[in-house]
DNA sequence: AAGCGCTGTTGACGGTGTCAACATAAGCGG
DNA sequence: CCGCTTATGTTGACACCGTCAACAGCGCTT
Protein backbone atom coordinates (compact mmCIF):
# COMPACT_ATOMS: atom_id res chain seq x y z
CA UNK A 1 0.00 0.00 0.00
CA UNK A 2 1.35 3.24 -0.94
CA UNK A 3 1.91 5.89 1.86
CA UNK A 4 -1.04 8.12 0.39
CA UNK A 5 -3.13 5.70 1.64
CA UNK A 6 -4.74 4.02 -2.45
CA UNK A 7 -3.12 5.51 -4.91
CA UNK A 8 -2.60 2.08 -6.75
CA UNK A 9 -4.23 1.73 -10.39
CA UNK A 10 -6.98 4.46 -10.52
CA UNK A 11 -5.83 7.11 -8.40
CA UNK A 12 -8.13 7.32 -4.98
CA UNK A 13 -11.41 5.37 -6.13
CA UNK A 14 -11.96 5.09 -2.60
CA UNK A 15 -12.52 8.90 -2.05
CA UNK A 16 -13.77 9.07 -5.90
CA UNK A 17 -16.29 6.40 -4.55
CA UNK A 18 -17.77 8.52 -1.82
CA UNK A 19 -18.08 11.31 -3.86
CA UNK A 20 -19.35 10.28 -6.89
CA UNK A 21 -22.18 8.11 -4.86
CA UNK A 22 -23.14 11.66 -2.90
CA UNK A 23 -23.22 13.31 -5.99
CA UNK A 24 -25.49 10.87 -7.91
CA UNK A 25 -27.99 10.74 -4.85
CA UNK A 26 -28.22 14.98 -5.76
CA UNK A 27 -28.69 14.46 -8.83
CA UNK A 28 -31.27 11.75 -8.98
CA UNK A 29 -32.19 10.61 -5.91
CA UNK A 30 -31.09 7.36 -3.86
CA UNK A 31 -32.51 5.54 -6.38
CA UNK A 32 -30.07 6.48 -9.03
CA UNK A 33 -27.20 5.32 -7.03
CA UNK A 34 -25.57 1.88 -8.62
CA UNK A 35 -22.63 0.19 -7.84
CA UNK A 36 -22.57 -0.25 -11.60
CA UNK A 37 -22.99 3.13 -12.88
CA UNK A 38 -21.07 4.74 -10.04
CA UNK A 39 -18.35 2.52 -11.59
CA UNK A 40 -19.30 3.61 -15.34
CA UNK A 41 -18.57 7.52 -14.08
CA UNK A 42 -15.69 6.91 -13.09
CA UNK A 43 -14.12 4.74 -16.00
CA UNK A 44 -13.69 1.48 -13.94
CA UNK A 45 -15.37 -1.84 -13.78
CA UNK A 46 -18.65 -2.54 -12.12
CA UNK A 47 -17.06 -4.71 -9.67
CA UNK A 48 -13.86 -2.60 -9.10
CA UNK A 49 -15.98 -0.68 -5.94
CA UNK A 50 -16.08 -4.06 -3.80
CA UNK A 51 -12.73 -3.67 -3.53
CA UNK A 52 -13.25 -0.74 -1.29
CA UNK A 53 -16.80 -1.30 0.08
CA UNK A 54 -17.94 -4.47 1.23
CA UNK A 55 -21.31 -3.91 -0.52
CA UNK A 56 -23.29 -0.64 -1.88
CA UNK A 57 -24.78 -0.25 1.83
CA UNK A 58 -21.09 0.10 2.94
CA UNK A 59 -20.45 2.46 0.51
CA UNK A 60 -23.44 4.71 1.95
CA UNK A 61 -23.13 4.17 5.10
CA UNK A 62 -19.97 5.42 4.41
CA UNK A 63 -21.33 8.68 2.68
CA UNK A 64 -23.47 8.84 5.69
CA UNK A 65 -20.65 8.86 8.13
CA UNK A 66 -18.45 11.54 6.32
CA UNK A 67 -21.11 13.68 6.17
CA UNK A 68 -21.55 13.42 9.97
CA UNK A 69 -18.08 14.71 10.21
CA UNK A 70 -18.38 17.32 7.99
CA UNK A 71 -21.68 18.23 9.88
CA UNK A 72 -19.66 18.24 13.34
CA UNK A 73 -17.20 20.05 12.10
CA UNK A 74 -19.35 22.87 10.61
CA UNK A 75 -21.25 22.98 13.81
CA UNK A 76 -18.25 23.47 16.39
CA UNK A 77 -17.04 26.19 14.28
CA UNK A 78 -20.03 27.56 14.24
CA UNK A 79 -20.38 26.87 18.02
CA UNK A 80 -16.99 27.87 19.27
CA UNK A 81 -16.50 31.95 18.30
CA UNK A 82 -19.55 32.80 19.87
CA UNK A 83 -19.78 36.86 19.71
CA UNK A 84 -23.14 38.44 21.02
CA UNK A 85 -25.50 37.32 22.87
CA UNK A 86 -25.51 33.84 24.15
CA UNK A 87 -28.80 32.45 22.93
CA UNK A 88 -27.53 33.69 19.10
CA UNK A 89 -24.79 30.53 19.39
CA UNK A 90 -27.81 28.33 19.09
CA UNK A 91 -29.43 30.28 16.37
CA UNK A 92 -26.16 29.80 14.70
CA UNK A 93 -26.32 26.43 15.13
CA UNK A 94 -29.57 25.97 14.28
CA UNK A 95 -28.65 27.94 10.66
CA UNK A 96 -25.60 26.57 9.90
CA UNK A 97 -27.07 22.67 10.24
CA UNK A 98 -29.99 23.81 7.45
CA UNK A 99 -27.23 25.12 5.34
CA UNK A 100 -25.00 21.85 5.75
CA UNK A 101 -28.39 20.01 4.49
CA UNK A 102 -29.03 22.65 1.65
CA UNK A 103 -25.12 22.09 0.65
CA UNK A 104 -24.73 18.35 1.12
CA UNK A 105 -28.27 16.86 0.45
CA UNK A 106 -26.84 13.27 -0.48
CA UNK A 107 -25.18 13.17 2.51
CA UNK A 108 -27.94 14.64 4.71
CA UNK A 109 -30.72 12.39 2.97
CA UNK A 110 -28.34 9.67 3.60
CA UNK A 111 -27.76 10.56 7.29
CA UNK A 112 -30.82 11.02 8.36
CA UNK A 113 -32.87 9.29 6.20
CA UNK A 114 -33.60 4.81 7.06
CA UNK A 115 -33.97 3.91 3.36
CA UNK A 116 -30.73 3.44 1.94
CA UNK A 117 -29.25 2.89 5.28
CA UNK A 118 -30.78 0.35 8.02
CA UNK A 119 -29.64 2.20 10.93
CA UNK A 120 -30.08 -0.89 13.61
CA UNK A 121 -26.72 -2.58 12.37
CA UNK A 122 -24.92 0.14 12.38
CA UNK A 123 -24.03 1.67 15.16
CA UNK A 124 -21.46 3.90 13.99
CA UNK A 125 -24.08 5.96 12.26
CA UNK A 126 -26.38 5.71 15.56
CA UNK A 127 -23.05 6.82 17.60
CA UNK A 128 -22.11 9.59 15.19
CA UNK A 129 -25.95 10.84 15.19
CA UNK A 130 -25.95 10.84 18.89
CA UNK A 131 -22.91 12.94 19.38
CA UNK A 132 -24.34 15.74 18.02
CA UNK A 133 -28.01 15.29 19.64
CA UNK A 134 -26.07 15.54 23.07
CA UNK A 135 -24.31 18.54 22.09
CA UNK A 136 -27.59 20.33 21.50
CA UNK A 137 -28.53 19.08 24.42
CA UNK A 138 -25.82 20.27 26.52
CA UNK A 139 -26.24 23.53 24.95
CA UNK A 140 -30.18 23.92 25.98
CA UNK A 141 -29.30 23.23 29.22
CA UNK A 142 -26.68 26.09 29.78
CA UNK A 143 -29.36 28.42 28.19
CA UNK A 144 -31.75 26.80 30.63
CA UNK A 145 -29.26 27.48 33.22
CA UNK A 146 -28.49 30.71 32.20
CA UNK A 147 -32.54 31.22 32.21
CA UNK A 148 -32.99 32.46 28.77
CA UNK A 149 -35.33 29.22 27.81
CA UNK A 150 -38.03 27.52 29.45
CA UNK A 151 -36.73 24.83 31.90
CA UNK A 152 -38.75 22.35 30.70
CA UNK A 153 -37.49 18.42 29.85
CA UNK A 154 -34.18 19.03 28.23
CA UNK A 155 -34.27 16.30 26.01
CA UNK A 156 -37.78 17.11 24.87
CA UNK A 157 -37.08 20.99 23.88
CA UNK A 158 -33.82 19.59 22.14
CA UNK A 159 -36.05 17.26 19.89
CA UNK A 160 -38.34 20.43 19.23
CA UNK A 161 -35.35 22.69 18.00
CA UNK A 162 -33.74 19.57 16.10
CA UNK A 163 -37.41 19.13 14.49
CA UNK A 164 -37.74 22.70 13.32
CA UNK A 165 -34.06 22.51 11.73
CA UNK A 166 -35.05 19.24 10.69
CA UNK A 167 -38.21 19.81 8.96
CA UNK A 168 -37.15 23.56 7.25
CA UNK A 169 -34.43 21.16 5.84
CA UNK A 170 -36.32 18.36 4.32
CA UNK A 171 -38.91 20.19 2.58
CA UNK A 172 -35.76 22.56 1.31
CA UNK A 173 -33.99 19.37 0.33
CA UNK A 174 -37.01 17.65 -1.28
CA UNK A 175 -37.92 20.64 -3.06
CA UNK A 176 -41.56 20.87 -1.80
CA UNK A 177 -40.66 24.52 -1.69
CA UNK A 178 -41.40 26.72 -4.25
CA UNK A 179 -37.79 27.94 -5.55
CA UNK A 180 -39.23 31.79 -5.34
CA UNK A 181 -39.42 32.14 -1.70
CA UNK A 182 -36.60 33.72 -0.31
CA UNK A 183 -34.63 31.00 1.29
CA UNK A 184 -32.38 32.47 3.76
CA UNK A 185 -35.33 34.29 5.31
CA UNK A 186 -37.29 31.60 5.76
CA UNK A 187 -34.06 30.11 7.83
CA UNK A 188 -33.82 33.31 9.37
CA UNK A 189 -37.73 32.87 10.66
CA UNK A 190 -37.44 29.78 11.61
CA UNK A 191 -35.04 30.32 14.51
CA UNK A 192 -36.43 33.35 15.17
CA UNK A 193 -39.96 31.82 15.36
CA UNK A 194 -37.96 28.79 17.53
CA UNK A 195 -35.96 30.42 19.77
CA UNK A 196 -39.27 33.11 20.32
CA UNK A 197 -40.74 29.76 21.20
CA UNK A 198 -38.38 28.42 23.57
CA UNK A 199 -37.31 31.89 25.50
CA UNK A 200 -38.34 31.64 29.12
CA UNK A 201 -41.15 34.59 29.75
CA UNK B 1 -66.56 -3.74 -16.02
CA UNK B 2 -68.63 -4.67 -12.96
CA UNK B 3 -70.48 -2.09 -11.14
CA UNK B 4 -68.91 -2.23 -7.60
CA UNK B 5 -65.27 -1.28 -9.75
CA UNK B 6 -62.98 -4.04 -10.57
CA UNK B 7 -64.41 -7.43 -9.19
CA UNK B 8 -63.23 -9.68 -11.87
CA UNK B 9 -60.75 -12.37 -11.20
CA UNK B 10 -58.84 -11.03 -8.00
CA UNK B 11 -62.06 -9.04 -6.07
CA UNK B 12 -60.18 -6.13 -6.16
CA UNK B 13 -56.56 -6.37 -7.18
CA UNK B 14 -56.45 -2.30 -7.86
CA UNK B 15 -57.58 -1.13 -4.08
CA UNK B 16 -55.51 -4.51 -2.43
CA UNK B 17 -52.40 -3.61 -4.80
CA UNK B 18 -52.60 0.11 -2.85
CA UNK B 19 -52.96 -0.83 0.18
CA UNK B 20 -49.96 -3.52 0.11
CA UNK B 21 -47.53 -1.08 -1.36
CA UNK B 22 -48.20 1.41 1.85
CA UNK B 23 -48.17 -1.78 4.27
CA UNK B 24 -44.84 -2.73 2.55
CA UNK B 25 -43.37 0.49 2.70
CA UNK B 26 -44.23 0.58 6.54
CA UNK B 27 -42.28 -2.47 6.63
CA UNK B 28 -39.62 -2.70 5.19
CA UNK B 29 -39.02 1.33 3.58
CA UNK B 30 -39.28 1.82 -0.36
CA UNK B 31 -36.62 -0.42 -1.27
CA UNK B 32 -38.43 -3.23 -0.06
CA UNK B 33 -41.38 -2.24 -2.35
CA UNK B 34 -40.94 -4.63 -5.61
CA UNK B 35 -43.66 -5.26 -8.21
CA UNK B 36 -43.08 -8.99 -8.31
CA UNK B 37 -42.95 -8.78 -4.34
CA UNK B 38 -46.55 -7.13 -4.08
CA UNK B 39 -47.90 -9.62 -6.82
CA UNK B 40 -46.73 -12.24 -4.75
CA UNK B 41 -48.21 -11.45 -1.37
CA UNK B 42 -51.54 -10.68 -3.12
CA UNK B 43 -51.07 -14.06 -5.13
CA UNK B 44 -51.10 -12.80 -8.64
CA UNK B 45 -48.43 -13.20 -10.81
CA UNK B 46 -45.55 -10.53 -11.26
CA UNK B 47 -47.13 -8.87 -13.70
CA UNK B 48 -50.72 -8.77 -13.32
CA UNK B 49 -49.99 -5.12 -11.46
CA UNK B 50 -49.81 -3.77 -14.90
CA UNK B 51 -53.46 -4.44 -15.72
CA UNK B 52 -54.07 -1.65 -13.12
CA UNK B 53 -51.11 0.77 -13.51
CA UNK B 54 -49.28 1.74 -16.44
CA UNK B 55 -45.43 0.94 -14.36
CA UNK B 56 -44.18 1.09 -10.58
CA UNK B 57 -44.52 4.60 -10.36
CA UNK B 58 -47.69 5.02 -11.16
CA UNK B 59 -48.42 2.78 -8.44
CA UNK B 60 -46.81 4.92 -5.61
CA UNK B 61 -48.03 8.18 -7.24
CA UNK B 62 -51.33 6.57 -6.66
CA UNK B 63 -50.72 5.76 -3.25
CA UNK B 64 -49.10 9.32 -2.11
CA UNK B 65 -52.48 10.69 -3.85
CA UNK B 66 -54.59 8.58 -1.87
CA UNK B 67 -52.60 9.35 0.92
CA UNK B 68 -53.17 13.19 -0.05
CA UNK B 69 -56.78 12.24 0.43
CA UNK B 70 -56.83 10.80 3.57
CA UNK B 71 -54.66 13.61 5.67
CA UNK B 72 -57.42 16.48 3.77
CA UNK B 73 -60.24 14.55 5.22
CA UNK B 74 -58.83 14.33 8.65
CA UNK B 75 -57.38 17.56 8.75
CA UNK B 76 -60.79 19.23 7.83
CA UNK B 77 -62.31 17.19 10.14
CA UNK B 78 -60.09 18.80 12.81
CA UNK B 79 -60.36 22.05 11.67
CA UNK B 80 -63.98 22.22 10.90
CA UNK B 81 -65.35 20.91 14.82
CA UNK B 82 -63.26 24.14 16.34
CA UNK B 83 -64.60 24.45 19.97
CA UNK B 84 -62.41 27.27 22.69
CA UNK B 85 -60.22 29.88 21.37
CA UNK B 86 -59.00 30.21 17.97
CA UNK B 87 -55.51 29.51 18.55
CA UNK B 88 -56.53 25.60 19.41
CA UNK B 89 -57.53 25.33 15.69
CA UNK B 90 -54.41 25.81 14.60
CA UNK B 91 -52.68 23.51 17.25
CA UNK B 92 -54.69 20.62 16.49
CA UNK B 93 -54.09 20.56 12.81
CA UNK B 94 -50.50 20.41 13.68
CA UNK B 95 -51.02 17.55 16.06
CA UNK B 96 -53.29 15.92 13.57
CA UNK B 97 -50.77 16.03 10.85
CA UNK B 98 -48.01 14.82 12.80
CA UNK B 99 -50.64 11.68 14.39
CA UNK B 100 -51.63 10.91 10.73
CA UNK B 101 -47.44 10.24 9.17
CA UNK B 102 -47.13 8.25 12.41
CA UNK B 103 -50.11 6.01 11.42
CA UNK B 104 -49.37 6.18 7.87
CA UNK B 105 -45.63 6.22 7.59
CA UNK B 106 -45.30 4.76 4.00
CA UNK B 107 -48.31 7.26 2.16
CA UNK B 108 -46.36 9.98 3.98
CA UNK B 109 -43.06 8.73 2.83
CA UNK B 110 -44.01 8.94 -0.82
CA UNK B 111 -46.30 12.35 -0.64
CA UNK B 112 -43.37 14.38 1.02
CA UNK B 113 -39.94 12.74 -0.25
CA UNK B 114 -38.68 12.78 -3.65
CA UNK B 115 -37.16 9.26 -3.57
CA UNK B 116 -39.71 7.10 -5.06
CA UNK B 117 -42.12 9.84 -6.97
CA UNK B 118 -40.65 12.05 -9.29
CA UNK B 119 -42.78 15.24 -8.62
CA UNK B 120 -41.99 17.38 -11.70
CA UNK B 121 -43.80 15.13 -14.11
CA UNK B 122 -46.82 14.44 -11.87
CA UNK B 123 -48.65 17.53 -11.76
CA UNK B 124 -51.10 15.84 -9.64
CA UNK B 125 -49.65 15.92 -6.28
CA UNK B 126 -48.60 18.84 -6.08
CA UNK B 127 -51.35 20.25 -6.70
CA UNK B 128 -52.77 18.13 -3.72
CA UNK B 129 -49.64 19.26 -1.57
CA UNK B 130 -50.57 22.93 -2.92
CA UNK B 131 -54.10 22.59 -1.69
CA UNK B 132 -53.41 21.47 1.84
CA UNK B 133 -50.81 24.38 2.25
CA UNK B 134 -52.74 26.70 0.85
CA UNK B 135 -55.10 26.02 3.44
CA UNK B 136 -52.28 26.24 6.00
CA UNK B 137 -51.73 29.81 4.71
CA UNK B 138 -55.50 30.65 4.69
CA UNK B 139 -55.17 29.83 8.59
CA UNK B 140 -52.13 31.86 9.07
CA UNK B 141 -54.07 34.91 7.24
CA UNK B 142 -57.19 34.80 9.64
CA UNK B 143 -55.11 34.53 13.10
CA UNK B 144 -52.72 37.66 11.86
CA UNK B 145 -56.41 39.64 11.44
CA UNK B 146 -56.92 38.31 14.99
CA UNK B 147 -53.82 39.45 16.14
CA UNK B 148 -53.13 36.39 17.93
CA UNK B 149 -50.21 35.68 15.53
CA UNK B 150 -46.95 38.21 14.26
CA UNK B 151 -48.12 39.64 10.69
CA UNK B 152 -45.02 38.20 9.16
CA UNK B 153 -44.97 36.75 5.25
CA UNK B 154 -47.95 34.28 5.69
CA UNK B 155 -46.76 31.81 3.45
CA UNK B 156 -43.21 31.95 5.31
CA UNK B 157 -45.01 31.75 8.52
CA UNK B 158 -46.56 28.83 7.05
CA UNK B 159 -43.60 26.94 5.96
CA UNK B 160 -42.12 27.71 9.12
CA UNK B 161 -45.55 25.77 10.97
CA UNK B 162 -45.26 23.23 8.65
CA UNK B 163 -41.83 22.65 8.43
CA UNK B 164 -42.00 22.54 12.28
CA UNK B 165 -44.27 19.75 12.33
CA UNK B 166 -43.12 17.61 9.57
CA UNK B 167 -39.40 17.49 11.04
CA UNK B 168 -41.11 16.12 14.39
CA UNK B 169 -43.05 13.64 12.31
CA UNK B 170 -40.47 12.80 9.64
CA UNK B 171 -37.49 12.24 12.93
CA UNK B 172 -40.27 10.00 14.50
CA UNK B 173 -40.93 8.19 11.44
CA UNK B 174 -37.08 7.65 10.27
CA UNK B 175 -36.64 6.23 13.76
CA UNK B 176 -34.37 9.11 14.83
CA UNK B 177 -35.92 9.64 18.04
CA UNK B 178 -35.71 7.39 20.81
CA UNK B 179 -38.31 5.19 21.26
CA UNK B 180 -38.35 5.86 24.96
CA UNK B 181 -39.84 9.74 24.71
CA UNK B 182 -43.08 10.54 25.82
CA UNK B 183 -44.36 11.35 21.96
CA UNK B 184 -47.66 12.79 22.69
CA UNK B 185 -45.83 14.45 24.61
CA UNK B 186 -43.31 15.34 22.47
CA UNK B 187 -46.00 16.61 19.73
CA UNK B 188 -47.81 18.61 22.50
CA UNK B 189 -44.24 20.74 23.06
CA UNK B 190 -43.73 20.89 19.55
CA UNK B 191 -46.94 22.74 18.84
CA UNK B 192 -46.56 24.81 22.10
CA UNK B 193 -43.29 26.32 20.72
CA UNK B 194 -44.19 26.94 17.87
CA UNK B 195 -47.21 28.63 18.91
CA UNK B 196 -45.70 30.72 21.49
CA UNK B 197 -43.11 31.36 18.88
CA UNK B 198 -45.45 32.71 16.23
CA UNK B 199 -47.99 34.33 19.22
CA UNK B 200 -48.38 38.16 18.42
CA UNK B 201 -46.29 39.97 21.41
C1' DA C 1 15.10 -10.18 -8.97
C1' DA C 2 11.30 -12.78 -7.13
C1' DG C 3 7.21 -13.14 -4.85
C1' DC C 4 3.14 -11.67 -2.75
C1' DG C 5 -0.82 -8.90 -1.94
C1' DC C 6 -3.61 -5.03 -3.24
C1' DT C 7 -6.32 -3.48 -6.96
C1' DG C 8 -9.07 -4.03 -10.95
C1' DT C 9 -11.60 -7.03 -14.74
C1' DT C 10 -14.60 -10.49 -16.58
C1' DG C 11 -18.03 -14.30 -16.24
C1' DA C 12 -21.94 -15.94 -14.01
C1' DC C 13 -26.26 -16.21 -11.09
C1' DG C 14 -30.49 -14.79 -9.17
C1' DG C 15 -33.57 -10.86 -8.72
C1' DT C 16 -35.98 -6.79 -10.73
C1' DG C 17 -38.95 -3.66 -14.02
C1' DT C 18 -41.28 -4.07 -18.06
C1' DC C 19 -43.10 -5.37 -22.62
C1' DA C 20 -45.23 -8.77 -25.94
C1' DA C 21 -47.90 -12.77 -26.68
C1' DC C 22 -51.16 -15.63 -24.90
C1' DA C 23 -55.19 -17.31 -21.95
C1' DT C 24 -59.54 -16.65 -19.63
C1' DA C 25 -63.52 -14.81 -17.60
C1' DA C 26 -67.16 -11.16 -17.33
C1' DG C 27 -70.49 -8.71 -19.48
C1' DC C 28 -73.11 -7.52 -23.74
C1' DG C 29 -75.81 -7.79 -28.11
C1' DG C 30 -78.47 -10.93 -30.48
C1' DC D 1 -79.50 -18.84 -24.41
C1' DC D 2 -74.91 -18.11 -27.46
C1' DG D 3 -70.94 -15.92 -29.29
C1' DC D 4 -68.17 -11.68 -29.28
C1' DT D 5 -65.58 -7.98 -27.20
C1' DT D 6 -62.76 -6.49 -23.77
C1' DA D 7 -60.94 -6.28 -19.22
C1' DT D 8 -58.05 -9.03 -16.48
C1' DG D 9 -54.34 -12.22 -15.41
C1' DT D 10 -50.20 -15.37 -16.92
C1' DT D 11 -45.97 -16.67 -19.07
C1' DG D 12 -41.73 -15.76 -21.80
C1' DA D 13 -38.18 -12.68 -22.75
C1' DC D 14 -34.81 -8.77 -22.31
C1' DA D 15 -31.90 -5.52 -20.12
C1' DC D 16 -30.24 -3.97 -15.85
C1' DC D 17 -28.92 -4.59 -11.03
C1' DG D 18 -26.07 -6.51 -6.74
C1' DT D 19 -22.78 -9.71 -5.86
C1' DC D 20 -19.45 -13.57 -5.86
C1' DA D 21 -15.66 -16.42 -7.99
C1' DA D 22 -11.88 -16.77 -11.01
C1' DC D 23 -8.42 -14.36 -13.27
C1' DA D 24 -4.84 -10.57 -14.33
C1' DG D 25 -1.59 -6.78 -13.44
C1' DC D 26 0.84 -3.51 -10.72
C1' DG D 27 3.81 -2.13 -6.77
C1' DC D 28 5.93 -2.88 -2.58
C1' DT D 29 8.87 -5.96 0.22
C1' DT D 30 12.64 -8.91 0.80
Amino acid sequence: MSLDGSAYHHGDLRAALLAEAAAMIDEGGTSSVTMRAIGRRLGVSRSAPYRHFADKSALLVAVAAAGFGRLRDRLEAVGAGAPGAEIERLRRVGEEYVRFALENPGHYRLMYGKEAVTREDRPELREAANVLFDELVRIVRTHQRNGTIKRRDPHQQAYVAWGAVHGLASLLIEGQILTAVDVDGLIRQTTSTLLDGMRAD
